[in-house]
DNA sequence: ATCGGCTCGCGCAA
DNA sequence: TGCGCGAAGCCGAT
């Protein structure tokens, strides 16, 4: 493997036996993840046994019953890949910081390794877990195809400036998986009981009232299913109508690629291998790896990526000249989560969220601005549209719902537009646009209140 | 239907 | 220092 995908978070003076521990996060499957290929390796090459832990927090980000349903259920299946790897796994509930150690010392482990992940809580996990550890910590980067930090070492303004990096690094990065070997040593302690995840689930104080969704299948095998039927009957056109909201021309990766079910890469190797039209297997590549990439970047090197003071210069600038501006509409969270705005279409893009956990692409770029339109401030838009993504979407909490929301409302990656009321110099959009290009009454209809 | 202007700043060429 | 150009748009002119 790619040393280049290895960080030393810490040089320990360490144990020289003793098991390997992956602490799994953000990606969570058995093949195609460079961090426990890395784990195993580390473990072979010094005969010790390898354990996958996952520490399970009990109010992680207010997801909802939602999210942890969909997460555990996909891990279970993981869990279970791991056994048959003669790999141990544990699950752990708790913060982190607090279970790990006094797991890592029990265990007597020699080496943690865990995957990147540019988030806020996880590095403050890491860094107070750090702090506690007495033995060495590799991360990886095991949910980009080139690594964060390869990438590029600083902020980056906009796609244009990412996307000749990236290009200059697939060659090297975009490479072929080694298969994640049956491990030759086992670990002495007795194996665990796979978990029940209604078990798991009824444990957790979390909130309910978001229900799961039950229109996609759940884990890594039905991830790759679904990849393989939209290589067959969705990527050929890609591009042509994936932008229309009544279409279900998406990939619907999303979650899967969120939760690191699938892995990016691997999704690119198929669609390479796949052979299709240049143009379309270009634009897919396109949001698969630039834009993921991008919005990755953004989370890393931006602490404000959450709030208007990650915003660019000119957009902090132009949204500040007309916070006075009048608001012919006014919404609160409480309103905008309830889609009882005027407006037909935003309730149905909300609605459509709501339901089923997943809006459509074009539609989140007009939904975040209206909120904006519809706030008292950028501040408060921002807070609203991140609180209804991340309690309503199976993607919310990631790189890209930051990135997309701050696009929509901070102008970052984008440019400065014609000066107006209340956006300033943002990008405008409004439902003539929707109308023009879709038959948007019909999106309406099929997300019409009950 | 199509087209240019709007407007900012990065990165590269010179 | 100048210049080209950029995720998804809008708007008014032709």
């Amino acid at each position: 493997m790619n040393p280049r995908r290895v960080r030393i978070l810490k040089s320990a003076v360490s144990a020289l036996s003793g098991p390997v521990v992956y602490w799994m996060s953000r990606d969570q499957r058995a093949e195609d993840n460079w961090a426990l290929l890395h784990a195993q390796q580390q473990a072979v090459s010094t005969k010790q046994p390898l354990v996958v832990v996952f520490c399970l927090v009990p109010d992680f980000l207010q997801a909802t019953l939602r999210q942890y349903g969909f997460m555990l259920r996909g891990l279970m299946e993981t869990f279970a890949e791991l056994e048959r790897k003669n790999i141990a796994y544990r699950l752990l509930v708790g913060q982190p910081e607090e279970v790990l150690p006094g797991f890592l010392a029990q265990l007597q482990a020699s080496l943690l390794v865990t995957d990147f992940d540019p988030l806020r809580i996880k590095r403050q996990w890491k860094a107070k877990l750090l702090a506690r550890l007495t033995i060495d910590c590799h991360e990886v980067d095991a949910h980009n195809i080139v690594p964060c930090w390869i990438a590029s070492p600083k902020l980056e303004f906009a796609a244009y400036t990412l996307r000749p990096k990236l290009k200059k690094l697939l060659p090297e990065f975009l490479e072929q998986f080694p298969p994640l070997e049956r491990h030759p040593y086992p670990l002495a302690q007795v194996a665990t009981p796979l978990p029940e995840v209604e078990t798991v689930l009824a444990g957790l104080n979390i909130d309910r009232s978001v229900g799961e969704v039950d229109w996609l299948q759940v884990g890594a095998q039905a991830a790759l299913l679904r990849l393989h039927q939209f290589l067959q009957d969705g990527l050929d056109d890609y591009g042509v109508n994936s932008n229309d909201p009544l279409l279900d021309r998406q990939s619907q990766l999303s979650p899967y690629l969120h939760f690191g079910q699938l892995s990016a890469q691997r999704t690119a190797l198929e669609v390479l291998r796949h052979d299709g039209p240049v143009q379309q297997t270009e634009a897919f590549l396109e949001e698969l790896i630039v834009r993921r990439e991008l919005a990755d970047n953004f989370c890393c090197y931006n602490p404000d990526y959450d709030n208007p003071a990650g915003f660019p210069a000119w957009a902090q600038q132009t949204l500040s000249d007309h916070l006075g501006d009048l608001r012919s509409y006014s919404y609160t969270a409480a309103e905008f989560e309830q889609a009882t705005t005027h407006d037909p279409i935003w309730n149905a893009a909300q609605r459509q969220m709501v339901k089923t956990g997943k809006m459509h692409g074009y539609m989140r770029m007009y939904w975040a601005k209206k909120i904006l339109e519809w706030s008292a401030s950028p501040r408060q838009a921002m807070q609203t549209a991140i609180y209804l993504n991340d309690r309503y979407e199976l993607d919310g909490r990631d790189p890209n719902g930051y990135a997309g929301i701050a696009w929509s409302i901070g102008g970052v990656h984008d440019r400065a537009w014609s000066e107006r009321q209340i956006f300033g110099k943002i990008r405008y959009m409004n439902d003539k646009g929707l109308r023009r290009k879709f038959t948007i009454d019909r999106y309406c209809e099929r997300f019409a209140a009950e």
